[in-house]
DNA sequence: TTTTTACTTTAAAATCGTTCTAAACTACTT
DNA sequence: AAGTAGTTTAGAACGATTTTAAAGTAAAAA
């Protein structure tokens, strides 16, 4: 499927600003980015966009499941472009994420989900430390 | 050990201003906070605090060990008193957070430390729906 | 005790990421 | 071709957090 179809399969217009950002981030490679990383990205590749426009995209987007959008305190957003389940390996010193798949982490007991809400997706963080 | 004592062991001066937060926060009933709410808890105990002076009282305890900042992508920091490893459900909606005893879950199995590094830590985040 | 020193607090300004606004534009439908 | 609903944009606004620089305070030295 191109990423036209993609776009509209996701109930979204392909419009020219969102084929520029769907080309780069749809190609199948995974990556961790932020707002301002794909800015940089879409200026070095001749072209330009509003950074309204690329929250914009980012955000519809995530809510349609082509990208995700990680759970990390970070001052800014960090998205991944891998919306499989999987976990990260975070470097508290940069900052910087390493994905985990989801094979690699067994999760052997879970607590029992509180009444009235359901189970919307597990994600484990293992923070890494320089080792001395 | 009474509060200022906590404090002189972390090594930060016992000020007026970290003795009422410390009073506030080091009581043993674990919560959840940001830096709006301990002001408001200050101000509504007839106390007054500058923001800055909040912020910078929570990230000193926070860097030595007697309060923890949550991994959350919240716009706005969240603060943990409870600093036993421990995980948290996350009520997507709402952003509330409750508290998973370390006990309630056990991971089974887990990948490969990358090398020159060592585990400082995992957190597990059951993100929740409400339910149909 | 007094003096000195380093650390702390403060209000206000600055900064940074993100969202809003409202006008111009464009994809799609008729 | 005309209509309409959705989209993009620059710039303003916003909210959380940090910085600034001056005044205040705790602890150490004299």
């Amino acid at each position: 499927m191109n990423n036209k179809e993609k776009l509209r399969n996701a109930g979204l217009r392909p419009t020219k600003q969102r084929m520029i950002i769907a080309n780069i981030l749809l190609n199948g490679v995974n990556r961790h980015f932020t707002a301002e990383n794909l800015q940089n990205e879409i200026n070095s590749s001749g072209n330009s966009m509003s950074i309204a426009t690329i929250y914009n995209c980012l955000k519809k987007f995530r809510n349609c499941g082509l990208i995700k959008q990680v759970e990390s305190s970070k001052e800014t957003a960090i998205f991944d472009t891998n919306i499989n389940q999987h976990h990260h390996f975070l470097d508290e010193e940069t900052g910087e994420l390493i994905d985990i798949e989801n094979e690699e982490i067994n999760l052997f007991k879970l607590p029992e989900i509180p009444k009235g809400y359901m189970n919307s997706g597990v994600e484990v963080l293992i923070k890494l430390k320089r080792q001395i």
